[in-house]
DNA sequence: ATTTTCGGTTAGTGTTCACTAACTCGATTC
DNA sequence: GAATCGAGTTAGTGAACACTAACCGAAAAT
């Protein structure tokens, strides 16, 4: 299982609303501030949760202080926001993405298990968020991540049908859910170091492990 | 896969300190409501987060109102623990008393995964807690927890090792983790209710996927 | 060169919330 | 039957924290 290419994870952008891009200096370094915080928050929030997480941490973390988050950001809702709608949206993208070049539905499967893979293991901190934060999120946005989120396990249902027309879509759908809390457990793994194969062997014990558990 | 009897998951116990039983009406009255607490409190915590549940919403859960938690645990914290504490105790306790029963590693492996889904489907809310709030813990209280857990995947793995002579053990225990994170999924697409295979099909289901993911 | 913009600062402000104090009243004990 | 106990009550109290106000100074625009 060494073939197909699997495109990076694409880092969260900015969903909407970039009123200027602005080549300027100050423009240049207010965009690496703010992704900087959007890193240190996945970071801090995966590990004592969106709660236990206070605006005065998120600046520290990246060596401002406490208010200065609000130049970059409307509120703490708002970091939580665009962390869990990136996630999503280069979820939904990359997935769509090796879809696109995948021959067959086998291929296809094995593309978007290797993607993902790459995803949870290159982004534990957003998938460990993903996964535990989705309601702390104000309505509008948390209907639109769950609507992307969605879409995503769309796109696996779809290519498991071709696989296995026999099987209820309710139940491949279910099956997809199962097959990410397996692939989405790396975060916790990761959080009890040491313990764990190397590097490359967790990649493919992880795929295989998904796959047999899908098509079984 | 209709054979070997499952243990009903027990219910989390009082860990030591049952100072007098107290067969009197007020004993077990108090203990009523302390168990209530315990219910309410670990579906709360699995909805809203520990830090999204405050100490009146748990006593207006069970029909008191705020302080009146306190009769009964010592803080927030102290409600937190007794959750986390008896879900650890009851897993590992059910672990055993399959494997004492087991004839052979094979039979004990689908024992351990029957006996898991069983406890996920029937204790969601516990589970969803267990997986997300074990920072919030005191520290002392996360140490107890931790080492029951990890008691807990060591018969996993052993049972593994017997199955699978071949692999090493760190890969057993990262395929006892990421399997966990499969049947630890159940709490999710629960949350999310109606896109799901009838109740008998769940167990069936998660326990062919375990079972194939662990073995391939 | 002057004005404007804006990302940063420190000093509040109002609210939420865990926990405590003081008391009440029925069940338990003597 | 009197004394005690203890699970409940309501009314604080103090701390933490999201967010605002007012100001500052350098980069950007004119």
């Amino acid at each position: 299982m060494a073939s197909t290419p699997v495109p990076a994870p694409t880092a969260p952008q900015a969903p909407q609303s970039a009123p200027r891009p602005a080549l300027t200096e100050r423009g240049r370094q207010k965009a690496d501030r703010r992704e900087a915080i959007l890193t240190a928050a996945a970071r801090l929030f995966a590990e004592r949760g969106y709660a236990g997480v206070t605006i005065e941490d998120l600046g520290t973390a990246v060596g401002v202080s406490g208010p200065a988050v609000y130049r970059h950001f409307t509120g703490k809702s708002a970091v939580l926001a665009a962390i869990l709608e990136g996630a999503s949206r280069s979820l939904l993208d990359g997935g769509e993405r090796v879809l696109a070049e995948a021959p067959d539905a086998a291929t296809a499967l094995r593309s978007l298990i290797r993607f993902h893979v790459a995803f949870a293991l290159g982004e534990a901190d957003v998938i460990a968020v993903q996964d535990r934060e989705l309601e702390q999120l104000d309505p509008g946005v948390r209907h639109e991540v769950r609507s992307l989120q969605r879409q995503y396990v769309e796109r696996w249902v779809d290519t498991l049908a071709e696989l296995r027309p026999d099987r209820a879509e309710v139940e491949l759908r279910f099956r997809a859910h199962a097959a990410f809390g397996l692939l989405n457990s790396t975060p916790h793994s990761a959080r009890t170091p040491g313990r764990r194969p190397a590097d490359g062997a967790v990649r493919g014990i992880l795929e295989e492990m998904a796959w047999a558990s899908l098509m079984s």
